[in-house]
DNA sequence: CCGCTGGCCTGCGAGC
DNA sequence: TGCTCGCAGGCCAGCG
């Protein structure tokens, strides 16, 4: 599911719990099987009673903030998920690894199949942001009006220069909230081959890439984001986005601009796909 | 500092 | 039809 809009979208569908105040944090007993989930059950026990201000999303994290100083880092990692409880007796799903009792429901379950996600405690916000994955953040993909001279100014990193770009172009430290997907789009989008080093693009052809960025990334969002087999963004809906993709997971399919067979390469082990004819 | 490899997990479906 | 195996939207530790 999550790529920057994707988690964008779940700040949307979260945004109702806005304003309660939390009865209970609860960590599933699956939670503490693993690393990233850490976090002691008596650690939360702070945040009862504490009222939710926002939910802010940074890049690909949402930031859970309270009336008091905590605050919770949350990632969706390769498979999490949000559900709001609506029913009493609903059960919980499979992999629930948190639960948020709220004084009024709804509820909410962060359930996570792979367990890559995040859920973890920061003393301030002030601390939160000073954490690196946070700190060192790109521009916002989803930045309106799209930050194209700090785009640029990044991109010009001279560590970058010999590096393809498609391997570059899912660093957080360029354009947070980027992943595998919508790197593939855009860069089909601004017709650029995946397998160019920085330092060959133009100036030209960098700003086009940026409005492609910036494009990709809204119109995922405007569709609710991507939905691949069993991912979906939130329960009860389903993203559409994956119906308008050119090159992603369209290996073998012919262009639909050109006709030539669209193909795939790894890049960073990650799989790139493009068509060779209308991405030089 | 840099770049690369492999690891973390479960589930799905392509292909034999 | 059933099984295996490769692969999946993310990220990071550890290594040289």
């Amino acid at each position: 599911m999550p790529e920057g809009p994707e988690v964008e979208c779940t700040r949307r569908y979260l945004h109702p719990l806005i304003g309660k105040t939390v009865k209970k944090i609860q960590l599933t007993e699956l939670s503490q099987k693993y690393p990233k989930y850490a976090g002691k059950q008596q650690d939360f026990y702070w945040f009862d009673g504490q009222q939710l201000i926002d939910i802010e999303r940074s890049g690909k994290f949402l930031i859970w903030r309270f009336d008091g100083e905590k605050v919770i880092l949350n990632h969706l990692g390769m498979s999490g998920k949000w559900i709001l409880l609506k029913k009493n007796n609903q059960s919980l799903t499979s992999h629930a690894k948190a639960l948020i009792y709220f004084e009024k429901q709804p509820h909410a379950i962060f359930d996570d199949i792979r367990n890559f996600g995040q859920f973890k405690i920061f003393e301030s916000y002030k601390i939160v942001l000073k954490y690196d994955p946070i700190r060192k953040m790109g521009i916002d993909g989803l930045a309106k009006p799209f930050p194209m001279d700090e785009f640029l100014l990044r991109f010009n990193k001279p560590n970058y220069a010999s590096k393809e770009i498609g391997a570059v172009l899912v660093d957080q430290k360029l354009v947070a909230g980027m992943g595998n997907i919508y790197k593939a789009e855009s860069l089909a989008l601004a017709k650029i081959n995946p397998t160019r080093l920085v330092k060959t693009l133009t100036k030209k052809e960098r700003k086009e890439l940026g409005l492609a960025i910036s494009k990709t990334l809204w119109k995922a969002v405007d569709c609710n984001g991507s939905t691949f087999s069993t991912f979906q963004i939130p329960t009860g809906q389903e993203g559409s986005a994956q119906h308008w993709h050119k090159v992603y997971g369209k290996h073998g399919e012919a262009c639909q601009d050109c006709g030539t067979e669209i193909i795939r390469i790894v890049q960073n082990g990650r799989s790139t796909f493009f068509c060779s004819e209308c991405q030089k």
